[in-house]
DNA sequence: ACCAGATATGTGCGCCACGCACATATTTGG
DNA sequence: CCAAATATGTGCGTGGCGCACATATCTGGT
């Protein structure tokens, strides 16, 4: 029962996103999930409010007022989607660019916290948070939650599982 | 530049955090800094509103109103302090009791994404991590801050390095 | 002894973020 | 063809938090 080590990552994972939140936090002024909102409707094109809804884990009314303040900030835009019953989001061009310094301030955010460490344990870290993240057992939704900050410029090899055939609902 | 692994902390993180903050919720119904708060203010008797309010990051009145809502809970009491100007705040007994149900709830929400590593995997990481953490240049109040969730008899050593001496039991 | 400033807590007010229940519009299937 | 499923939007309330202000107590210099 080795729960030190549990305890130790807990509290990494905190540090970790107190710095990612503050930084959101100073780019675009909102908390909460909006920053990762943000991201995954510039993840792929057509976003609809369902799917970013189910990726974010918020209710349905919350993700709609979501996006109303994105859309209000000019970050985004609702367009009709392919079914009628759908709306497609899609990042402006300030939202594009605000998206970019999202994740550029995340990734500067943990390594701040990284650089410590030399670059033969940094590659060890590397090795295993890859494997321990390739080992879940994750859903295709799953994988969209956890990476829902992710920068898919920089993380051009998602580790986590997507194949494990499950289908939701 | 590596930025690769600091994307894959920064997803493990939020994974990791979800899970915390999804355990915490049902435990205790409330998010936010709420249950950092039952932790820090059970971690040693005699909290003030103002240690407090330093650790968890929020202004003045939001924790007040924070102790506001753990009061009504049943959770915590505001005694006299040593000071005339000061409160102390004391776990009531159900609070101790919510206490030891968050951060066991913590450890086992971690725990069940790093069982997918093997012992000497485990291993690994406990010292990678340790030695970030014992690396990172923290003030007492950062130390505070960071371990605001953790399981006080789970962590006998924390590797946080601390100005002062620090008494943990 | 006195008073200005520092320290610590509480309050009025407002905003952001979110959920529940409900309403509306479109597609799908028997 | 119509009931159910799907997808979005709204009214309303609450939790969580910050800013500005008010109040009470302690501290230090003169």
């Amino acid at each position: 029962m080795e729960t030190g080590i549990a305890n130790l990552l807990g509290a990494l994972s905190l540090a970790v996103m107190d710095r990612i939140e503050q930084g959101a936090r100073e780019v675009i002024g909102r908390g909460g999930e909006t920053p990762a909102a943000l991201v995954v409707i510039g993840y792929g094109q057509g976003m609809t409010n369902d799917k970013l809804r189910r990726i974010l884990g918020l209710s349905h009314s919350g993700t709609v007022r979501l996006v109303d303040r994105l859309v209000s900030d000019r970050l985004v835009e609702r367009r009709p989607g392919k079914d009628g019953r759908e709306i497609a989001l899609y990042l402006t061009e300030a939202g594009a660019a605000t998206r970019n310094e999202l994740m550029s301030s995340r990734i500067s955010a943990v390594g701040s916290l990284l650089d410590v460490l030399s670059p033969a344990e940094t590659k060890r870290l590397a090795t295993l948070i890859h494997d321990l993240l390739a080992r879940q057992d994750t859903s295709e939704l799953d994988r969209f939650t956890i990476c829902r900050m992710c920068d898919d410029s920089v993380c051009t090899n998602c580790p986590l599982p997507t194949t494990k055939g499950k289908r939701a609902r």
